[in-house]
DNA sequence: GTAGATCGTACGCGTACGTAGATTATTTGC
DNA sequence: GCAAATAATCTACGTACGCGTACGATCTAC
């Protein structure tokens, strides 16, 4: 089977992804980082920025600043956790969470649209499979 | 279907392919764009450093430090055209055909890892997918 | 031939990145 | 109590990026 490097084609795809997803995202006034960081924060919150850090894959002095834009928008809520309060406990405000869910939204059916004509079976396997890769880090 | 964001997905895969692709890279000598200006002359000699730069992605201005490397190791040559001296014809030397090839191999075979244990049904669908949604620039 | 466009090249700008201290507040081990 | 460790933060550094500009060599149009 000749075909290009997988690196050619995820890296290409990745580019198309970013560029359909920016409009969504500067119309939410949201950075691509503010973004995943959103995501992470939605599967549960953070116990401190560090964890929130290695979650979301940015790294923690840079995470400083997207927090400090999301706080002052009300997005985010940085509390001290009183158990040691060293910590940081980042949750998502309630607007937060609606922001996040109508960005999630737009972004899903977005994604509907670059995957139109790809018939169901071949979604699912390229989803499949996609989820399979990524967390091959051995 | 419940499932992450395709963004979020790609990402990760192309993560690990580049951490995967570091060390064959490494071995060969070569930095990633390196590679890319190797693999996108493989599909035919570049008419002008221009068309090198777009058919790989790289500016065309940070280009021509690679091309530099690339010359100096006698991977690539760059003649001037006789039929328009301003432009410089960009080609693999057979040492760079040589190189690219055992590269080509070593990634190949990374790949074919990757991919263990995902059945050919799935591969096959993956890669088309792949190769269908990267070209959707529309 | 002369004006204007094009190619390769060099340089500087602003931006984003990860890393490495240093600092302050706080907790933990002894 | 006090020393060592840890979390969040700030600053500075070096690197890579794209973009814009300028310049010399060269080609093209008129």
């Amino acid at each position: 089977m000749e075909r290009p490097d997988l690196g050619k084609l995820t890296a290409a795809l990745v580019r198309e992804v970013i560029r359909r997803e920016a409009p969504i995202l500067e119309r939410a006034g949201l950075e691509m980082w503010d973004y995943v960081i959103l995501v992470a924060l939605s599967e549960g919150d953070a116990a401190t920025q560090r964890d929130l850090a290695a979650a979301s894959g940015r790294d923690k002095t840079r995470l400083i600043g997207n927090l400090d834009r999301l706080e002052a928008t009300g997005l985010v809520a940085r509390a001290p956790d009183p158990a040691d309060r060293r910590n940081k406990v980042v949750s998502l405000t309630p607007t937060g969470r609606r922001v996040l869910a109508r960005c999630r939204k737009d972004i899903r059916a977005m994604e509907d649209d670059l995957l139109a004509g790809i018939t169901p079976a071949d979604r699912e396997a390229f989803v499949r499979v996609l989820i399979l890769l990524g967390d091959r880090a051995d």
